[in-house]
DNA sequence: CCTACCGATCGGTAGG
DNA sequence: CCTACCGATCGGTAGG
């Protein structure tokens, strides 16, 4: 690993931090330079267009999701456990990303589901991946026998994902106090229709 | 109503639409200027700020919103039915907004959320008011005996929000076709959770 | 409502 | 990785 790539690792890092607080149009190449303390068109080489910068800073921030959120959930026993884990590790990643920030996937979906192009299909992509994970930790829980198995899991991820959305929506928007007890609140409420009747 | 009035609700009128596509932020007087054949400065005139301009957006959006959402609503009788045409009707202005276009109060939400300033003041301000509505609507159906007065009517607010927003989500971002059953599917669970035992 | 203009910043290029 | 530069566009002003 040169001296390159500790640049670029920096330029990505500091990027996704930018981006989740002013959107991935904010993230101006003038504006990350500054930050980095470097020339415009040092770092604009690094990349070539601001739609690769940007791409590239979506799927830094998907790396850095699957550490903090994905792996460690699927550490847990399957089943409640596991979901559960997804659901907490998810509101600290909003959370953390949070004073300011909130979730970059969440801020760049209502930004770009308007503008079609390759920085959109990207997000897209990575939502879709997030939302089929979601699904087969449910039915890994389905096959151990601890949901139900009459349940559609890609429906359970909507809904699971709906409630996130709600956190968010209520916690970085309305700086609502009761917005975490409300997202565990309808988390249960999702689980107890989900559990298998035994 | 003079002729600058008359301009005046054109600008606001395309206004809205515009920042539907592509934010509030996006929506640049130079733009907005040409596309409805003024030159800058004489649109600039109206407003004598972005803000106000943004801001007198927001509010012309919230009045059409009520004329095409609420007032309807508010016409059915109090209970299941009014709550039904506050869903269904909302999911009509998302849609017919929509081609392209969605919601703009969902699109700024997450644009605005790290943005202090008198533009997310309003927003939050006109949130609130949308989430009070839905609640003051709940309470008369807990009044007239349709939904168990043991719950919180701003909980219901919230998850009901929750569902819309999972919906804006699927429908505007990932293209779901399923997304609009699954949104219905979540509601009828809310509701069911909300009805009065008899 | 207009023309004409301001300084700042945008994405991107030339050339090293 | 840099300086120096391009044309386009930004929000906003002067003056009418």
């Amino acid at each position: 690993m040169g001296k390159g790539d500790d640049t670029r690792t920096a330029i990505l890092d500091r990027g996704v931090r930018l981006a989740t607080r002013v959107g991935l149009e904010g993230l101006t190449i003038g504006r990350l330079a500054t930050e980095l303390k470097l020339s415009k068109s040092g770092l604009f080489g690094h990349f070539r267009s601001k739609e690769a910068l940007q791409i590239q800073v979506l799927d830094a921030a998907a790396e850095r999701f699957v550490d903090e959120v994905v792996k460690p959930a699927v550490r847990e026993p399957r089943g409640e456990p596991r979901v559960a884990a997804l659901f907490d590790r998810w509101l600290a990643w909003t959370k953390s990303n949070s004073g300011p920030g909130g979730c970059l996937f969440v801020a760049s979906a209502a930004e770009l589901d308007d503008r079609p192009g390759p920085v959109r299909d990207r997000l897209v992509a990575l939502q879709k991946g997030w939302l089929e994970m979601i699904a087969i930790i449910f039915r890994t829980g389905v096959t151990d026998g601890a949901f139900r198995p009459d349940l559609d899991p890609e429906d359970f991820a909507h809904d699971l994902y709906s409630v996130m959305l709600g956190f968010h929506h209520a916690a970085r928007l309305l700086r609502d106090p009761r917005a975490e007890d409300r997202a565990h609140a309808a988390f249960g409420r999702l689980l107890s229709t989900a559990r298998r009747p035994r």
